[in-house]
Order: structure tokens, then sequence, then C-alpha cells
DNA sequence: CTGATATAATTAACAGTGTTAAGTTAAATT
DNA sequence: AATTTAACTTAACACTGTTAATTATATCAG
């Protein structure tokens, strides 16, 4: 009686081609300019399949969005693991979240920028993927108070300014590519540098 | 011979009409949401007039957004009149212009976040109002580090560092309206503060 | 192995999009 | 009054997301 269990991973794995083409479009070529007969072609199905594992066009970019903030969840609790430093590991997270927006820019946007436009009222659900990665600058930031590296202060709202600043830079870099920045890579340490540097006792 | 006047007028008008219409449409439902027909409906002309007066779809946006950042422009230059401070000029501009983007939101991420989607290529171009809004900060930062407040540092970098501070601020305060944050009001502060803190001497 | 059933995938269609080329109307000039 | 010029519209093209109806295919019962 395997066989429920065999067209089911079938199904899956549709399912998965569908988005891994989705994700590859919308990445190279942006939402909006993707069509769903132009996923479909690239799958070779027809385009109505693709309505048959996905409700729309808005549902494919919410699955999408959601690997894409697992990925930089786990890039992120990589670096978690060195304690001794809280500052240190603030700072490379900062980077490392930057870089990740500019690797994967349309990603970025879809996600913090496309997706809450079309998806109101998510907000940061419980146990969300969002959710865990500010949990992450939580606990990062407490602990930069705690070894009274920072000096005492509200913990959440430190969390949401650090956030505000490296969401800033990476929208600015994405968006305005052809800015005659200083240097991308100087920026982005001058941006977090300078949060820390405000932070501090 | 006042007819050409007359007529330049007349064409004037019907420009800014077609202008309104959009920015309004544009605002409320969305760059991608409005198409041509639905502007042209609202003014009663027929669709392809507006092509008689703009190139395309995006020579529209280009062109509502070139008045937004006109009035934001405006808005910052009120503040520029205290030079004894530029440190607290520098804290009021931070906070005219976050609040300039909460005020206008559809507005503000129309003109930095979708122009520069669909109109790549224009940076900031010689003479723009984007580059006068950007001058504008150049020289408030100038006066700072002139006057010591600030230690001795490359003015680009640091306007691009605080512009990327408040843009970040702005647009996680529009996109995720519905976060729990601590408060609107304290985390624009707190970006703010945290950012001149890290300058300072 | 055959026929019924369920499921997966497709075709055709709808109402909409930005944009262009050709055609029409109305006003100004000679 | 005839002609030129400008303003505007109609018709069309090649697309879009999405739905309903239809066909093909694989699984099951007898």
């Amino acid at each position: 009686m395997g066989v429920k269990e065999r067209r089911a991973r079938e199904k899956e794995q549709l399912r998965r081609q569908i988005l891994a083409a989705a994700r590859e479009l919308f990445v190279n070529e942006g939402y909006e300019s993707v069509s769903m007969r132009k996923i479909a072609s690239k799958i070779e199905y027809s385009p109505t399949t693709i309505y048959l594992y996905f409700k729309d066009k808005a549902d494919l970019l919410d699955s999408v969005c959601k690997e894409t903030l697992l990925d930089l969840l786990t890039t992120l609790e990589l670096l978690k693991a060195d304690k001794s430093d809280p500052v240190e590991t603030l700072r490379k997270s900062g980077r490392a979240y930057v870089e990740f927006g500019l690797k994967y820019p349309q990603d970025y946007k879809l996600t913090f920028v496309v997706r809450p436009q079309f998806q109101k009222g998510l907000g940061l659900q419980e146990g969300s993927v969002g959710e865990r990665v500010f949990n992450y600058l939580r606990a990062t930031v407490s602990e930069c108070i705690r070894q009274k590296a920072f000096r005492e202060m509200d913990v959440e709202i430190t969390g949401q300014a650090l956030w505000s600043a490296v969401h800033g830079v990476t929208l600015l870099l994405i968006d305005f590519s052809d800015f005659p920045w200083t240097g991308k890579d100087k920026l982005i340490d001058m941006v977090i540098d300078t949060m820390i540097e405000g932070l501090k006792t």
C-alpha cells in the first residue's frame, strides 16, 4: 500500500520544482516581471498546473520568502557559537545580515518589503521564522548588556534600532546600486560600527 | 499673439491634472495596480492621451516622485536656518525625514523603493532634486565636523550612513506597522540618537 | 485483463495590462 | 474658405493572472 506515499512524494517533488523555478525567476527578474506562464514553461508544465499546488502568485511568493528567512536564520545561528565577545558577534551578525540581503537582493526585498505590503497583518507571527530571527537579535543584544559592553538599556528598542540600521543600508545598496557610494563594504561597516559605538558604555 | 501662451497654459494644466490623478492612484492603490486606463478614466480622457504628455508609465512615476522629493526638500530646508547647533539641526532633520515618510508612506515608498526599481540608472543625477536633498545632508554633517562636535571623518560616508539609518527605520515603521514596536517615536529617537552618539568626538 | 474511478494536467477563455500606429476631430493660420 | 497644425481617439498587438470545462493517465475493483 505504498502507492499513496509514492504519489505524495511525487507531488511534493513537483511542488519543490515549481518553488525552485519561481525562486530563480523571482530572484533574477523580479516578482512583478515574472509571469505564471514563464514559471510553467521553465518546468515544462502548463501554467494552470501551478494552481494545483499554490493558491495564487502571492502564495508562491510567500512560500519562497519563508525559505529565504529560514536560510538567513541558519546563517546567523552559525555565528552564535562564540559567546565570549557578544559585541563582536553582533558586528558579525550585522554584516552577515546585510551581505545576505545583497547576495539575494530580490529575495530580501520580497521578504522585507514586498511581502508585508501584500500580506498585511502577518507582522511577526508567533513561532514564525521572522520571529526567530528577531529573537536571535534580542539574545545577542541582551548578552552585550549583561557583560556591560553596552550601557543599561531596553533590549527591545535597542534590537529594533539595530534592525532599522542594517535594514536601511541593505535596501539602499540594493535599490540605489548606481549611487556613488564611497564603497559598499566601507558603508556597511560604518553603519554597524557607528550604531555599536553609540550603544557602548 | 497670446494664443500660443494660452494653449501652453492649457497643456500645462492637463499635464498637472494627469500628474495629480496618477499620484492619488499610485499612492492609494500602488504603482503596479494602477493602469493607464484607470488614470485616463479618472481625468476623463482616452488612455493614449497620457502618452502625449508622458513618455510612459515609468515617466509618470518619475514625475510624481520628483514632486515628492521637492516637498521633502522644502520641509528640510526650513530647519537649516539655525546654524549655531548643527548637531541639533541634524537630529531635527532626521526626525523630519522619518516623519515625512510616515506622513506620506506610499509616496515615500514610491520614491525610495519603487522608483529606483523601475528607473535604474538614475542614481543621483547632476542637479536633480535627490542630489539637492543629499547636499543638504552633506552640508549639515560638514558643519558638525567643522565645529568639532563630530570627530574628523569622511563627510560622504557619514552622510550615507545617516541616510541608511533613517531610511531603515522609516521603512520598517511603514511596512511592519503591526509589529510590536516599543513606540514609534521612541524608536525614531533611538535610531537617530544612537547614530549621532556614535559619531561624536 | 477489463471497466470504473479518482486524480493530475491541459485547453480555451475572460477580463485585464502597457503601448503603438493609424485615423479623426477641432482649432488656428494664411 | 482652404489648408495646415495640434490634440485627441479608436483599434489593435502581445502580454498578464486566473477560472471552468475538458482530456489524459494512473490506480483500483471485479
